[in-house]
DNA sequence: TTCGTATCGATAAAAAACTCCCGAGTCGGG
DNA sequence: CCCGACTCGGGAGTTTTTTATCGATACGAA
């Protein structure tokens, strides 16, 4: 009977990032058995508004029924849908550090359609060697592999100082969408997706809060 | 002469977490040797409306000259004080795993006045051993060197199924600030602070963005 | 069956964030 | 010295996001 996937254009990019959290509970609320599930129950999870919930479940196009809620197991599957995860994408990391490292270890990644399929760095000490069963190769060999396997996204976890040259190589070998870890703004052209990681931006909330004193009372 | 911190009660998040980048690009014009800076500049170097810039920055208090812009220094200097990031924030971490190594070894956090003392994990064969001069403890000793080191901040980055416990141990240990890295919802009284830091949020926008079909074209 | 309640979906209101606009101040060039 | 161009700061206006309200619907209990 197939799920509308809704109109994917422009759903709110506040909304877009709270769809992995719901995904979360509907995965843990499936293995537990549970048929169907509330905004009520989701928001609650959550520590959200219900409303908030549904406008967000919505946008995916979904339909509740009114005192039941939602089917767990429909749900999850709009949502990964609607994330594109429950397709797997391939993607070349760059960057064999310990961040990178932190990358391609991480577990997770697997529940949401990413798929590390190789590394790629500088340092000679580490071309040759796996890394969690993934192969490091040399840079320079990003490009004509990216285009021979026609990878599609790139992970860059290099310095700052290097992260413009690699990201020039991933577009030269066709990668359309990277994932950003490095602390600068990359120069790339206005079809290439980029998304940044700002760990930093993060931290900035939190040490600003406690310098403003909240956390320190009491 | 000292700098105003401005009225340090809710400044918009958005900004908040904007300003972070500025302190880079501040950071660079200085070691160039740049005397003054407009909000022009700033804005040209990381995309973003010179308008919004110079809200983000009275936000913080600071002043600036028709014409001239802002002192590259003083900007800068105001930027960290308002972060708290001109007073080093000395942190726990839980988790000696990749990405709590990763966390240990990044060299960017002593710009960001955070600085990891110690590291805590409950494997055996890591107790003991050093991750880049930090000293690996058993979990069940962090309550009480937090305590007794009076640290504030706990970093979390420990599997989401045993997090839970870890932060219940840091808030015994009197730490006040939670930086948490685990995709879930952490339980804690209202005083204490945390930010959550959602990888998953982030790639999603990349993936949905690429399932949408943008990026794919051309 | 009927009533009460929880929930959905839609609309409207409120809040937050961003962008535009303009007057005032400052510097450089003629 | 005076003019023109650039930039700040404040306020208005627009867009985006969040929260509140309301009628309709489905389930459970009496």
């Amino acid at each position: 009977m197939g799920v509308y996937l809704g109109l994917n254009r422009s759903m709110p990019l506040p909304s877009l990032k709270r769809l992995p959290g719901y995904l979360r509970v509907l995965q843990r609320l499936a293995s537990r058995g549970q048929e169907s599930v509330s905004c009520t129950q989701i928001a609650g999870e959550l520590d959200l508004d219900p409303t908030q919930v549904r406008k967000d479940l919505a946008a995916t196009g979904i339909v509740g029924k009114p005192r039941v809620g939602y089917q767990v197991k429909e749900l999850a599957s709009v949502v990964e849908s609607f994330l594109g995860w429950n397709n797997v994408s391939d993607a070349f990391l760059a960057g064999a550090g310990n961040l990178g490292s932190a990358l391609v270890n991480y577990d997770a990644f697997s529940d949401c359609g990413l798929n590390i399929v190789a590394v790629f760095d500088v340092d000679p000490g580490k071309i040759g060697t796996r890394l969690n069963g993934r192969e490091v190769f040399a840079l320079e060999r990003m490009r004509e592999l990216a285009r021979r396997m026609r990878i599609k996204v790139g992970i860059n976890a290099v310095p700052a100082a290097h992260s413009q040259h690699v990201v020039d190589q991933m577009i030269a070998g066709g990668i359309r969408a990277i994932w950003n870890f490095a602390p600068v703004k990359l120069e790339v052209p206005e079809t290439i997706l980029v998304e940044n990681v700002s760990l930093s931006a993060s931290w900035a909330v939190l040490s600003a809060r406690l310098r403003e004193g909240r956390g320190l009372e009491g």
